[in-house]
DNA sequence: AGGGGCCTTAAAACCGTTTACTTAAAATTT
DNA sequence: AAATTTTAAGTAAACGGTTTTAAGGCCCCT
């Protein structure tokens, strides 16, 4: 690195000016094609490196686009990244990503960054708590943002996201319909619009079946696979013996069906189990999961799209738009048969 | 958003110059106390928002860092993440990540665009295949990287990874300790020094014990949990009949362990396995997995506190560093007992 | 009273691109 | 051949900070 390559650098060593040498690189038909060659011949011969804080800093675009998700380790979360990356990448976007584990403050901090950045938009899975301020510093500084998987009240920004009451309805119907009347809920926590319709959901299948409701059957809090193995044990203390768990998602599920494994029973035979996102693992789990496909792929496609036709000008219409879940079934499910 | 706030919207607001704004936010002492609270006051007032790339452009450091590794879903390496992020918080540095899914191509965009933002360092794993123009790129032009958990041969960078050829024969000396005498090696690709390394240590220890090696117990090719589910059937179809079964990573031996089980065998009891890495997700799997931990959080750690070393200007001897792995014995395995 | 030193603030150059405006040359029209 | 249009390239002013250098005001000293 003899020293930095620049506009400059180019348009000396060829005698023209800066101005065309920055239109010709950006084939701009106000330069001649053979002008034009000749500089991007040069270009690539010098190894120049097109400064993007600088342009960014005259156009006031930076190609920047955040993503801020609750813990992109996370599959479900994951997936939907894939989503929006592939959607972004075609569009010549750089996205930065980060996670906020639920902590207010690292979003804040985060939402910052891009703003300094210059960032042209964020897509972010609000963390709990989250006061409506957070939401507005972005916009109310020029950056767009969409929401995905979690929605918040009073807020009418364009959101993506599953329809949670009607998937877990779907998964608790599958065990009814399989003979089973003591159903337990597993993880999920109410401070969050998805955990709230979720175990809206489960109460509302039960009822519309005529099963009493009992709060003793939630285990709230879970939400790892971690968690869901330590729930085992508490579902099986239950006296009211569950024979069946409605799981907040894949990961409570298989963290679950191997705390179940572990006392010596087999889920799908002994005890049923519903997961619900529908992750790759969950069909080679063992046994396989039967779950409801929440739509990761379609939440993460629609949002991205949804913020570049914003970034370009047309004004999608805000509030919440529901992606409809689909059942799927597999081996840990099964008729209940008394013991 | 009525208009933009800068410097110059503070300074005239207070009566003062942009460069006693600019000094005073940034506590230089070269402003007195009483006219920096007053900046501060009104900064905070009006919303300001610090312009990253206009300072980065006159000071050339962004206090970005660029992370790129094969898949950061993959448990192994968000491990590794979530300790260069604990490290490199501390320090106010932005960290940008991104996948490149052993694609060199994608690999090159990334540093590309690292460098056109301006970034001050890279920690990557190179993908399959980097050929050493692609990693001088980023040195020659002012942007020092880190390796980490694969190394390139002949090109001196500094990097951070586990022992892997000690630490495979680790897990197939304690096979060998149970009584196994075929033991296969499911996953894991010659592509990577990586892959040579594990295969090596596995041949090591099978050597060492006077085990003839038999080329067809090698399943080479699974490195996720879909690819460990489906070489089961292979590995039960082997003439052969292994007892054992050395896996390439966790994920492999999980996925494997599951396509066993779906064949009506037990793994921990009627094949013993061995993972690799030690994720959180070993240990709460059924049975619990037999493992060796490849020092994730260490890798992460010190290539972290390498590169930010670099930054301020204190001169890292460059070359590798092994981390010490150690072994982690759990339920899959199980001395031998015949038929 | 004049001058040296210190503290505080101001002025101005600079970072690398983009872009509106201008100019020069070439091509076309009359 | 002169006038006009088209095309190609150059000029210079932003963009929003940082930083070096200089200047103004005040106190103290001899």
């Amino acid at each position: 690195m003899a020293q930095k390559i620049k506009l400059s650098t180019i348009a000396e060593s060829l005698g023209v000016s800066t101005a065309t040498v920055s239109l010709a690189l950006r084939d701009s038909p106000l330069v001649a094609a053979a002008t034009r060659e000749k500089i991007k011949e040069q270009s690539r011969a010098l190894g120049y490196i097109y400064n993007r804080r600088a342009a960014s800093l005259r156009t006031s675009r930076s190609g920047i686009i955040g993503v801020v998700v609750h813990d992109i380790q996370n599959p479900f979360y994951a997936e939907i990244l894939k989503a929006i990356e592939s959607e972004l990448d075609r569009s010549s976007h750089t996205f930065i990503l980060s996670n906020h584990y639920d902590s207010v403050e690292k979003q804040r901090n985060f939402v910052e960054t891009l703003l300094q950045l210059g960032g042209d938009g964020v897509i972010m899975s609000p963390a709990i708590g989250t006061p409506r301020e957070d939401l507005e510093l972005a916009e109310n500084n020029g950056m767009p943002a969409i929401l995905v998987a979690r929605s918040v009240e009073n807020l009418d920004l364009p959101t993506y996201r599953g329809d949670d009451s009607y998937g877990i309805s779907l998964a608790t119907n599958h065990l009814i319909g399989l003979g089973h009347r003591t159903i337990a809920m597993v993880g999920g926590t109410d401070q969050t619009s998805t955990g709230r319709d979720r175990y809206q959901g489960y109460v509302n299948a039960l009822k519309k079946a005529n099963i009493p409701v009992d709060p003793a059957l939630r285990i709230a809090g879970p939400r790892s696979k971690q968690g869901g193995f330590e729930a085992a044990v508490h579902f099986l203390s239950l006296p009211q013996k569950p024979t069946a768990a409605v799981c907040w998602n894949d990961l409570v599920a298989i963290g679950f069906m191997n705390g179940i494994a572990r006392a010596g029973l087999m889920p799908g035979r002994d005890i049923s189990v519903t997961g619900y996102d529908d992750l790759e693992e969950a069909a080679i789990a063992t046994p396989g999961l039967t779950t409801v496909w929440n739509g990761q792929s379609e939440v993460g496609r629609l949002a991205a799209r949804a913020l570049l036709d914003k970034l370009s000008g047309s004004h999608e219409p805000d509030g919440i738009h529901l992606i409809k879940p689909e059942m799927r079934i597999r081996q840990s499910t099964a008729p209940l048969h008394r013991s």
